[in-house]
RNA sequence: GCCGGGGUUGCUAAGCUCGGUAAAGCGGUGGGCUGCAGACCCGCUAUUCGUCGGUUCAAAUCCGACCCCCGGCUCCA
């Protein structure tokens, strides 16, 4: 199994840490809002990335983090914890509802932020021991990215030292030559958000947070870490400063990152415009089972263009197979031919072969479509007996198993 | 400015790594099957691959220059 990896920069042969066995971690929502397609393509990804490791026969441990505390939560919530809470609570629902009907298949654990504030703690203590974070008057803690010698290396990005890059500005204030914030100190506009520990009054920065959870769940290191390309810099750049700072280890083995879905060749977005939700697209008549096709559409690490002809042409092609099934299950009376054994056998080969080189869905689904076809042919020479059938049926299932897009 | 991804038929796009003369799906169109319709089946639908040069017997595929579009670089899937 080939799989591209963002720190490398190539393609490489998927090994993981322990035989049989992989661990991955992906970037969850932030739960002030609730999200739309384009942050479900990346889930649907990451969902079929687990579902082709699980075709191989991996064992697959899965950790999804939700992000209840950070700027966006707490603005929302004015100052409120409890209403903090309730936020995160419903959007959070929101969210694994979706999820759910998109067919994701869950993730083994969905560990919250606000309640691995002491993990956090925990790190950013050992990073100050190893004297990689410093602390300002005000009580808030940086990272110390000159102290990190391979600062850069997962999004190449060029850090220019000596700036002022440590200054505190309202919200995070890593500038281009910033140190990145590791514990905001509690200020008035917090109101009651906030957690007394060892560091002081106050709340963790974003980034620590999965650095943390991470390690917490899967160990350090795991094999594969997963989220949307802007989470390239500064989030998981970041997440290994400070992972690798505490522990001397790169957190994750291979690096995935998701291409944007794009609407009008701009990236989906709430604030830029035009976006769209699951429910959204559902009331216009599209069934969960093509909008997931549809994520599916395009390889993922290329952009995927949305429009609603081209959700219309998935429809039909998820319907054909969805017919062609139906048909399946009542074949009677031809004979079987090898001709169409030929057929499946080559389909799932072909299929095995697309998914495990770089999760290659769209050839992947290229070769599920032509078989449907090939069979329709088939059929309708009275090629397609009740043996062909049924191990077609099989093969299918098999193939669905990867796209969770027809049973 | 720095890093990255693209420009192929009406649309979505494959091919480019390992140059040999344009996949596939949708749409359109002609026909078949069918009591009608749908579904399904058969055929047709790019002399051309952003532009201009170069290398070659041969280039969408290699080399050079240029144009255009988009993403990341601030929170972001």
């Amino acid at each position: 199994m080939l799989i591209y990896d963002t720190l490398s920069r190539r393609k490489r042969e998927f090994v993981p840490l322990r035989q049989g066995e992989v661990r991955m971690y992906t970037c969850g929502p932030s739960v002030y809002s609730t999200p739309h397609i384009g942050n479900f393509r990346t889930y649907v990804v990451e969902d079929v990335v687990k579902r082709v490791l699980l075709f191989n026969g991996y064992r697959v441990t899965h950790v999804m983090n939700i992000t209840d505390v950070e700027d966006k939560m707490v603005r929302e919530a004015r100052g409120s914890r409890r209403r903090l809470r309730e936020i995160a609570a419903k959007n959070e629902r929101y969210f694994k509802e979706c999820s759910r009907r998109l067919n994701l298949i869950p993730a083994d654990h969905y560990p919250r932020a606000s309640e691995n504030i002491e993990a956090m703690v925990a790190l950013i203590k050992r990073l100050m021991d190893r004297g990689l974070a410093y602390r300002d008057e005000a009580g808030n803690i940086f990272f110390d990215v000159s102290r990190f010698r391979r600062y850069g290396m997962l999004s190449h990005y060029r850090f220019r030292r000596g700036l002022e890059g440590r200054i505190y500005r309202d919200d995070y204030s890593q500038g281009e030559a910033g140190d990145f914030i590791l514990w905001k100190a509690w200020r008035r506009s917090d109101g009651d958000i906030y957690w007394d520990t060892e560091l002081g009054r106050g709340r963790p920065g974003w980034h620590i947070e999965c650095s943390a959870m991470s390690i917490r769940y899967l160990g350090i290191p795991f094999d594969i870490h997963m989220g949307g390309i802007d989470n390239i810099f500064s989030h998981h750049e970041n997440e290994i400063a400070q992972s690798a700072g505490a522990t001397g280890k790169i957190p994750a083995r291979y690096w995935m990152h998701v291409r944007h879905l794009m609407v009008n060749r701009r990236k989906m977005s709430k604030s830029l415009g035009r976006s769209y939700t699951v429910e959204e697209l559902r009331r216009r008549g599209f069934s969960y089972r093509v909008i997931r096709a549809y994520l599916l559409s395009q390889h993922y690490r290329r952009r995927l263009n949305f429009t609603f002809p081209g959700l219309r042409r998935k429809a039909r092609e998820v319907q054909r197979c969805q017919d062609l099934i139906r048909r399946l299950r009542r074949v009677k009376g031809a004979v079987d031919s090898e001709a169409a054994d030929r057929a499946i056998d080559r389909a799932l080969s072909d299929f095995t072969f697309h998914v495990n080189n770089d999760i290659d869905i769209p050839a992947a689904l290229d070769t599920l479509c032509s078989l449907v076809r090939r069979l329709d042919q088939l059929e309708r020479r009275g090629k397609l007996g009740p043996g062909n059938a049924s191990r077609a049926l099989q093969a299918i299932r098999r193939m669905d198993s990867v796209l969770g897009i027809i049973f």
